[in-house]
RNA sequence: GAGGAUGUAGCUCAGUCGGUAGAGCAGCGGACUUUUAAUCCGCGGGUCCCGGGUUCGAGUCCCGGCAUCCUCACCA
């Protein structure tokens, strides 16, 4: 009798269970010897089948020889035949296998328990590899094992599963009902690890610096407060591990570099999620070139290994000309050499006037309204009249220039960026850089530049400040110029100031958001597509 | 923070003008030893996101709320 109750499906497969279970059969399985990927079954049917077994068809007393497999999978389709069941079965090795279990040929109790399957359940068959009428690889079963049930009625078959919402919630089910999730993750793996691989080959040691700091700072970001029990003391998350991986080149590790998570408090769109993962890396005796070089070889290694997977090719087969990876309605050229171009030419040629020609600067600002902002900040703090908006003129003065500056900047000249290009943007202000040395040959000039694939900013260069004294003053000017709930949280850190007493060599660094670029290597146009537990409103 | 969209069966989605809640797949019963989204016969399954309101009557209209997505703002 069908159960009218809400939890129909789940009392179906409850019943079934108890159907397994008769048998004398415990339906969670145990642990199981000798069992391979469904992907390397189907390989060793193609090595195996054609000469071997094939061979043995011809001669005169042929013997099955055909390769035995054990694999294990969860049941995606299952076509019940009668006395012969037909599944198809998908795991973690990107590729889909079908098993068939016959009365005749499955040992007792396998053909039950095949019988008791439902859609989801996890099973376990052995037997040979043959190729069906229709020319498809199976695994005909001559024991078929139970291995975990699922009582939870999988996705539609045919659509897989669709809520976006779901599907970030539940990735347990996303990753193995939707295929590409799972393209993208180990494509994301791979990516990390070949990441680390190119890192070690250029002699950077991976270390692990604090995520829990008395201190915030490396940043502009509002961090994540929490609280130590033991000492009683509000701590932080980090913002970014810089000032951690300078104290290590003060300490004489020369390269060294982290892959590892940073959590900033702020805004949650498409490109930020609170916690994401970062690559730092510093270079005693490099600049801001030597890191320039760096960003472009791990990115376009890393498309390169992309397209090797998704080509199932060697990774050294892939020439440069094959690196353009598709993304939206774009494709990015991975393969040619990254554009560069200065803060100031970019600057110029999408204004049509000098970043230096400030009456200008300021008059674009007031046009785009990028002062109103700032003019409510005043307001708040009553450093200008209350209810009315500040003028341009009047802000002057009190908002730095190279603040106002860069805003037009980031309104006007980034997005003219040809977004198939990765482009390197060079000579930042030096006053929007204060962890930055600036240029020897003109100090308004920082040694930083800014790596933007896509459209998004993927990661910045720095030559390093390691003069104290300037990197001291530097602190000083950024602290006074904070409302009271960011200076709350943002303090003079003196003991890194001792270490750069001490002596730091110098050196080129960088940041890579891994995300971003594993965003642009697998197509997808949310950071929440490349997060496996992207955050999320609790339910 | 502002605006827009979405929320209906386990999944994917229809639902017209306000008039008894629909389909495919999944599920249940039956048949079937080479099926490919198996097929054939039969059957059951709903907090229409939540809470109010209008109405003889609300999945549908109105108000409030929640969640997700998109755009913008904020934010390196």
């Amino acid at each position: 009798m069908p159960d009218d109750s809400p939890h129909e499906q789940e009392a179906a497969r409850l019943a079934n269970l108890e159907r397994v279970r008769a048998l004398g059969v415990y339906p969670y399985g145990t642990r199981a010897e000798g069992l391979v990927s469904l992907a390397r079954a189907r390989a060793a049917y193609d090595a195996g089948a054609d000469e071997e077994h094939q061979a043995s068809a011809k001669s005169e007393h042929p013997v099955d020889n055909r390769p035995r497999v054990a694999v294990a999978g969860r049941v995606m389709l299952k076509r019940d035949g009668g006395k012969l069941i037909w599944m198809n079965l998908r795991d973690g090795s990107g590729d889909d296998l079908q098993i068939a279990v016959s009365k005749r040929d499955c040992a007792d109790p396998g053909f039950e328990i095949a019988k008791a399957t439902d859609l989801g359940d996890i099973v376990i068959g052995r037997g040979p590899l043959m190729k069906t009428k229709a020319g498809e690889v199976t695994v005909w079963a001559g024991a078929f094992e139970a291995a975990s049930k699922s009582l939870t009625p999988p996705p539609s078959k045919h659509t897989g599963l669709q809520d976006v919402e779901l599907r970030y919630r539940q990735r347990y089910v996303d990753l193995w009902a939707n295929p590409e999730t799972l393209r993208v993750f180990r494509a994301r793996s791979a990516v990390i690890s070949h990441i680390r691989t190119l890192m070690e080959a250029r002699g950077f040691m991976e270390v692990e610096t604090p995520m829990l700091q008395a201190l915030p700072g490396g940043a502009a970001a509002r961090p994540f407060r929490t609280h130590l029990n033991a000492l009683d003391i509000d701590v932080f998350m980090r913002i970014a591990p810089e000032l951690y991986l300078k104290r290590l080149l003060v300490g004489g590790m020369g390269r060294v570099y982290e892959i590892n998570r940073n959590f900033r408090n702020e805004g949650v769109d498409k490109q930020h999620n609170p916690e994401f993962t970062m690559l730092e890396a510093y270079e005693a005796f490099g600049d801001m070139g030597t890191m320039i070089d760096l960003t472009e070889h791990l990115c376009r290694e890393s498309a390169r290994l992309v397209v090797a997977m998704s080509r199932g090719a060697d990774i050294a087969s892939v020439p440069d000309t094959d690196l353009r990876m598709p993304f939206g309605e774009i494709e990015i050229d991975f393969g040619s050499p990254f554009q560069r171009v200065s803060y100031r030419a970019l600057f110029q040629r999408a204004l049509g006037f000098a970043a230096t020609d400030l009456d200008r600067v300021w008059a674009k600002a007031e046009e785009l309204g990028i002062l109103r902002k700032y003019a409510k900040h005043l307001a708040e703090e009553g450093r200008a009249e209350e209810g009315r908006r500040a003028t341009a003129g009047e802000l002057r003065g009190q908002v730095a220039d190279a603040i106002v500056v860069n805003e037009v900047f980031e309104e006007c000249a980034e997005p003219t960026l040809d977004h198939t290009r990765p482009t390197y943007i060079t000579d930042y202000p030096s006053a929007i850089s204060p962890l930055t040395r600036p240029k020897p040959s003109d100090p308004e000039l920082a040694d930083r530049a800014d790596l933007f694939i896509g459209g998004m900013e993927i990661a910045p260069h720095y030559t390093e400040l390691n003069d104290p004294a300037v990197q001291a003053e530097k602190f000083r000017q950024q602290l006074a110029g904070l409302d009271d709930e960011e200076s709350t949280f943002r303090n003079f850190d003196e003991d890194f100031i001792r270490a750069l007493k001490v002596g730091m060599p110098p050196a080129g660094g960088m940041g890579l958001g891994v995300d971003r670029l594993v965003m642009m290597l697998t197509n997808q146009r949310s950071i929440r597509d490349v997060l496996l537990f992207p955050f999320m409103r609790p339910e």
